[in-house]
DNA sequence: CGATGTATTGACTCTGTTCAAGATATGTGG
DNA sequence: CCACATATCTTGAACAGAGTCAATACATCG
């Protein structure tokens, strides 16, 4: 575990390059600013299949992931389950909470994280209003993804939502054609509205028409990447003709 | 137009009244700070029908929606439409927005706005850090109702998704039993992720079970709300034995 | 009052679910 | 290393919830 970039003060060092390639913000956040921010954040390891982030619970934490995988998702009273995001290394966890958690958030691989206090938080924040910019920015980028997520889950087929699934995380994971699924079938269908029946005889149809190739359960090849594009926009009518 | 309370100042003000109500924060806007905050903004009126923000246009414009309904929806290529969100008073839009917009904002009613450029909010953001906590506040505020959306649209049944809606729009108009629907059955259908007929007759199945009465075709009347609250949940199995 | 757009109702279809059986992995102990 | 046990995934057949298509009813507006 030592070694690893994992402290607050790196974290938030790449924030600020990540800030500032896209927005020329959080420029300002100087190296004696980090030492100071450090104190005020802890590094936590999670296993696999363990949650850090229980829906319901009072939202006292703020995490940024600064390593593994994590499937967040939301729980019916009688146990229906909407995966609502899969994140990885830079996603901040926590924006999307007033009193209590309104999502569990769930290690899919051994995941490093940064964790502050709420309270702490503010601190920084009042400290440092570059942060606050950065926070702003990463939620937009979240209400975007929400809602294309919204028009996946209540406008688009199943072979659709299959595609554009895979077509997601190829982009996720620097645009290689070759795809590691860290999640399971049920984490998928329920990331997409669907049974895992259903993301099983799709994964397929879209292998027999020769768009991807399935490796083994984990890993997937886009062989067609424009095929499953236009499957993944849906384009019911025309194209054909 | 004149005379309401349109400005900037009087809208920034009630901002800061409600992040005061919440949180305690933002109550350091001042008026002379107010003043300065007008200069960046423009009050606009937009008539029914007509939209203000146009999906893929590009993101310049930032609005505090500060009378009227307005709904929010994206489109897919081939015309299948999703609606978003629907808001009123209160709201900002645009935040989910990059480098150009994902969604369209139509007004339902006579809606008025307070109109920000991006470079004139980036200019106040820096000037008055209470606002762009406010900013974030009303972010992390829109990320939990997409959330909740989620869930209705990837794993609520139909009926579970008219009765969330009626829900929705008692708490909305301050828990009164009677709501007015400012939008057609097509816009329901859209942000409900279902047909106008599926939903026209979901409305009749509430009405028929005695939950709500339907005075006419934008006027409803909840007549058993903790019934409906238990349909708009699911419950599917429990409850009954 | 008729004309047009919107909403409701009914009959039928179809996509995706459910239920059940079989296949493939993953893991354990002999 | 293999037999067995358990999880997960795939495949098939029957079913059902919501969609589609078409006819009818209801509003709104000139």
């Amino acid at each position: 575990m030592l070694g690893r970039p994992h402290d607050a003060a790196a974290l938030l060092r790449e924030c600020a390059q990540c800030g500032a390639r896209k927005q020329s913000v959080c420029s300002v956040v100087e190296d004696e600013d980090l030492a100071r921010l450090a104190v005020h954040s802890q590094h936590l390891v999670i296993q696999p299949g363990q949650a850090f982030i229980a829906q319901d619970e009072p939202a006292e934490e703020f995490f940024i992931v600064t390593g593994g995988q994590v499937k967040l998702f939301t729980l019916m009273a009688d146990g229906r389950r909407q995966v609502t995001g899969f994140v990885r290394q830079g996603s901040f966890l926590g924006l999307a909470a007033q009193e209590r958690y309104v999502f569990t958030a769930e290690a899919l691989t051994e995941v490093h994280l940064c964790r502050f206090t709420h309270v702490g938080m503010k601190l920084l924040t009042a400290q440092f209003p570059a942060l606050e910019q950065r926070l702003l920015l990463e939620a937009a980028r979240e209400l975007i993804l929400a809602q294309e997520h919204m028009v996946l889950l209540g406008r688009k087929t199943a072979l659709e939502r299959l595609a554009s699934f895979i077509m997601q995380r190829v982009e996720d994971c620097g645009g290689q054609p070759e795809i590691t699924l860290p999640m399971t079938r049920t984490d998928i269908a329920d990331y997409l509205g669907l049974t895992i029946e259903t993301v099983s005889r799709m994964l397929n149809m879209l292998r027999r028409d020769g768009l991807i190739e399935i490796k083994n359960i984990t890993r997937i090849r886009v062989i067609d990447r424009p095929g499953l594009a236009i499957r993944a926009a849906g384009e019911r009518s025309g194209a054909l003709m």
